[in-house]
DNA sequence: GTATTAAAAGAACGAACGTTCATTTAATTC
DNA sequence: GAATTAAATGAACGTTCGTTCTTTTAATAC
């Protein structure tokens, strides 16, 4: 007997927890923190809700860790990304490509991520806010290198930083693996709009239409 | 005696259901939809919450009720903003201003219609998604107008219209009444950065210092 | 091989949820 | 001014929620 009792045969913790956060990415991105329960998440795991405690001490510290981790990994993976003595506007171009394509690939963490920061208790939002803050930061240091060396035209870098990011984030809502448009054309069309919204010299010569 | 009790004197049915509207907004907007309870939608009126249901039939037709009024708002309005025979360039840089205007003062409401899309039961999904998608074809319509007169140069206008609503709608999620910035500095930003991201001959030479 | 620890189950907790109902009182109709 | 309708109340419905507790079994340490 003892079927259906106690601890399962191969079960690990680590692995477990991490079928945990996987299921809880999924279901809060889809319905949102506060419309999934945890048996829902348990359920998605193959186990009963108790179990889910022994590796997470409740729903806000699970909400809190996807958080954090989608934001560090996001930082840590633009740091790598980074060129030493880049040019600005080959900077600017590399974030772009970059911001497309690392959120492409993690849609659930990013509809998560921007959406139920206002579900994060007062410690655990500023953790996670000043990592975004640090992610605007990084790009608004490129559009300063820009405009100081006279590439950019940009009247305010905070706005231009915030708009360019919610623009290239606006992707995650309509980009689809088998849609139209494949990720490198995705990628040529807002890198182009990007660059030219930002002011700089245009290789193509689109500006020279003008006057 | 019946001092709690029943009807209270000087209440008005369509009165009471615009005060249930604007609490469910606010706190909507604040905690998301799922989070909030009937009841604290009823504490802010003033009222127990099987009031609310002589006004809505239930939760559900209370948030749609609130969307379906935020786009129908938006698309008035827009109709009434537009100029016939309006130049392209003209009409895009009047659609950011309206975009930024209109949904400055309505920010609860815009939070609610981008974030609790997910929230509507189907057949509510479809007609608001419908009306998302008459607003974006708007701004689609000055865009291609743009581009076959040669005043646009853009490689998509479907992207593009998507792009420039997200990178508009971000405002939203920055702009404060007292903020470093007013409401007709951010327009300009935006709508000099929307004018050069569509490729238009920009009037103020900006683009003369490329090459 | 025994003792300990880790990871699960299942039952139960009180609290809160959306909603319904019967009742009461105010406003309106005739 | 009596009858009717509209708008509220308070209590209650059955569910579901996040979480805790005890128990059981698997894996690990000695």
């Amino acid at each position: 007997m003892g079927d259906h009792l106690a601890r399962t045969a191969g079960s690990v913790g680590v692995e477990t927890a991490q079928r945990v956060r996987e299921a809880a990415l999924k279901l809060f991105a889809a319905r949102g923190f506060a419309a999934v329960s945890m048996r829902e998440i348990a359920g998605e795991v193959g186990v009963q809700a108790a179990a889910l405690y022994n590796h997470f001490p409740n729903k806000q510290a699970l909400l809190a860790d996807l958080m954090r981790a989608h934001m560090e990994e996001l930082l840590a993976a633009w740091d790598k990304e980074q060129r030493q003595d880049e040019a600005p506007d080959a900077a600017l171009q590399r974030f772009a490509r970059f911001h497309i394509r690392f959120h492409a690939g993690r849609s659930d963490a990013v509809f998560i991520s921007y959406m139920e920061l206002r579900s994060l208790e007062p410690e655990n939002f500023r953790q996670v806010e000043k990592l975004r803050q640090n992610y605007e930061a990084a790009l608004r240091g490129v559009l300063d290198a820009g405009v100081a060396r006279g590439l950019f035209a940009l009247a305010d870098t905070r706005v231009a930083a915030m708009a360019i990011i919610a623009m290239l984030t606006g992707v995650n809502t309509w980009y689809r693996q088998k849609g139209r448009l494949n990720l490198n054309e995705i990628e040529d069309i807002y890198t182009a709009m990007v660059l030219r919204m930002a002011g700089a010299p245009d290789k193509e010569a689109l500006c020279s239409a003008a006057e």
